[in-house]
DNA sequence: ATGATAATAAAAATTATTTTCAAAATCAAG
DNA sequence: CTTGATTTTGAAAATAATTTTTATTATCAT
């Protein structure tokens, strides 16, 4: 999805809801678009700032709110206390095997999981935006 | 793994670090282990006093972690600002749908998805010990 | 343009988690 | 079994991330 799609997403999502465009939130979003990985609030704020000094942390942490309520953005705690914010991937995605010895990392892709999934998720009348889908264990170097 | 042998390994895991064992670790992994789902602390706690009315929640914290550390326990977070405590699961396994729009989290369990795993696996010379599916969206009740 | 409503920045408040500290418990060695 | 060094504990204080409050400003349908 191009940016300029997204930022309708969010016009459309905030006129349903009865909110207001700001300024401040398009700049957010547009700084978001120019992260490639997962950011926390501090480094995008310092983003932010840079663009307009004047924004408040407050703000960003709401817009980001906002972002992953329609369904944009999407927050991950990794488990260092810190909320991390990253892109809806757009189309494909892959996933991950963590080595738990050597913290090696391999990716993999596999559509028969992404189709049982959706499965899943119909069954339950749930609408998937997104997934994680990691595996933990022991790579070949590090055998079992 | 049957309760005794997760008290054995604690109990191993403390010895090799020079920590000490107390009652209020096996009172806490006791309670731990008769939970059935995600707890967080102020349940697990709730659950800990009706067994030991003085054990203070730091102690809980600095108990979990540790069975964390140890392999007994696994930390989660859902996203809702909660670190949620788990089993590590013996063998079957459940996963988990979460609503981005108000945290509602749904379990699930399907054995064609964990066979595709061990495929996948299989082929990366990877084996698996544990693993995290988690599907993010929207439910039922928060539409698309 | 106006007026009702929402959004903002900054500060204060809240919440989860961690740390501190003095007292109590553990345990290897005598 | 006692000792003594060390760890653990509970309670309270401290910290860190996030949320709420408040007065002011901006938005937008009319």
């Amino acid at each position: 999805m191009k940016l300029a799609d997204k930022k309708e997403l969010l016009q459309k999502y905030l006129h349903e809801k009865g909110l207001k465009s700001t300024t401040q939130r398009d700049d957010i979003i547009d700084v978001f678009f120019k992260t490639s990985t997962h950011i926390n609030l501090e480094e995008l704020l310092k983003k932010v700032r840079r663009k307009n000094p004047k924004i408040g942390y407050a703000t960003v942490y709401r817009t980001m709110k906002l972002l992953t309520e329609c369904g944009i953005a999407m927050e991950r705690q990794f488990g260092d206390g810190q909320t991390r914010y990253e892109h809806i991937p757009d189309d494909s995605h892959h996933d991950h095997c963590i080595c738990v010895r050597c913290g090696r990392i391999m990716e993999f892709e596999n559509q028969k999981i992404e189709h049982l999934q959706k499965e899943i998720a119909d069954k339950l009348n749930f609408t998937v935006t997104n997934h994680k889908l990691e595996l933990y264990g022991f790579c070949s170097k590090c055998g079992s």
